[in-house]
DNA sequence: GCAAGTATGTTGTTTTAACAACAAACGGAG
DNA sequence: CTCCGTTTGTTGTTAAAACAACATACTTGC
């Protein structure tokens, strides 16, 4: 692992390699390979470190009860995963953290990360407003969502994510980043259903689309 | 307002009133009034600062298209807000805050919080801790609540829910802290819907139940 | 331009949850 | 204890989404 890589990631973003060299010996931060599918944390443990994603990347597989073996979430190169749980003590990992394939993780002790040290302090400060950000970021992120979800019908959820989306880009024709199948899983229904309920809104006049280009009509947008 | 009462709140948690007194004329705090019903920030506005709940309480009012004008959050005295749009520069807040009765709100400008100053630097940097913690919280609280309400149907949704009350537990016997029109809520299923799969759980040996007792059985449980 | 593969849209059927309306159990206040 | 309000459970009906299976459109490599 060469220093230039951490620059790449979300939590070392705006550091200098330099830099960044003084706080890792600082953090005491270390660094483990991992093989595909092996464990890295088990559901249930206690974290007190944060891992960061030098190379491959991680699966979170639920596993609650028996028969759901899904996976909750995916974290790729550069990105960080078990921070909440490192920065929220005494709450035990839900589900496996496993690798997805040959992975390389750094563990940083979010404690000693929190404590600002003498050397390289605004770099420091740095990290610590970087790791706020990011967690800011997600929970945007998923409240965001969740709202999106809350309604029950399909076609209220695409109007939710729809009208979110023009606000977003500041007009009522935008692109949106998804492809059907991923937008059905955001919004957790079912993709033909969705199509279908795509196809009635603009039968209506809802909207208008092509491909991920869609626009909003006036009986879909507020005022 | 009296320096006691910052005491109580979950950002200043832990930190003596002397040492808040010395880290708010530090923070440039500024407080507010508002009147119930007053708008406290306006959707789409820009943050740069925290809300602090000193007396009273908030909602956050999503507004997105027309019709649906649905209470989306309520915070209370004690609790932030917008603490997410304030560490996460150049997004719009989402929804109109209003206050929810008369109350007096505390801004802390963000960046201001997290650049250590000379003063008081141990209560500095357990208010930037406070910060992360409260942040890293929501996002616990927030992807748990994605992760039951992911499945579709109402039976796995509340397999999920009970087996990560029973695991918290560390027993398969276990009180919820929700009545069944809260839980319907969290779940986003309807009451009477959730009680009838309740029951046809209870009569498939799945769980047993009275009142917010649960016991999960054989069948429901991993492993 | 054609073929193969993928993404999207369409239609009909089945399953499921929402909804409505009511019954039963529970929990104080008097 | 009884009455009243609230919570929880039950049942039948209706509406909606999931599901399955297929049609059409779009993409890409040849």
């Amino acid at each position: 692992m060469e220093k230039h890589t951490l620059q790449d990631t979300t939590l070392f973003r705006g550091i200098s390699p330099e830099d960044a060299d003084t706080l890792l010996s600082c953090l005491d931060a270390r660094t483990k390979k991992y093989k595909k599918d092996e464990v890295i944390i088990r559901s249930g443990e206690p974290v007190r470190e944060l891992g960061l994603i030098l190379s491959g990347s991680v699966n979170v597989v639920a596993n609650f009860y028996r028969g759901s073996e899904s996976i909750f979430g995916h974290f790729g190169r550069g990105e960080i995963f078990a921070e909440n749980y490192a920065a929220v003590p005494g709450r035990g990992v839900i589900g496996d953290v496993v690798a997805a394939e040959d992975s390389e993780i750094m563990f940083i002790d979010v404690n000693r990360l929190l404590v600002t040290c003498e050397n390289g302090c605004a770099s420091h400060q740095r990290l610590i407003r970087n790791l706020l950000t990011i967690s800011a970021q997600k929970n945007l992120s998923l409240s965001t969502r969740m709202m999106h979800i809350a309604p029950k019908s399909i076609r209220e959820r695409l109007l939710s994510y729809l009208s979110e989306q023009a606000m977003e880009n500041g007009g009522r024709r935008f692109r949106i980043p998804f492809d059907r199948q991923q937008l059905a899983g955001y919004l957790g229904v079912d993709r033909s259903a969705m199509s279908n309920e795509l196809s009635k809104m603009r039968r209506d006049g809802l909207i208008s689309y092509h491909k991920n280009d869609f626009t909003l009509h006036d009986g879909a947008v507020r005022e």
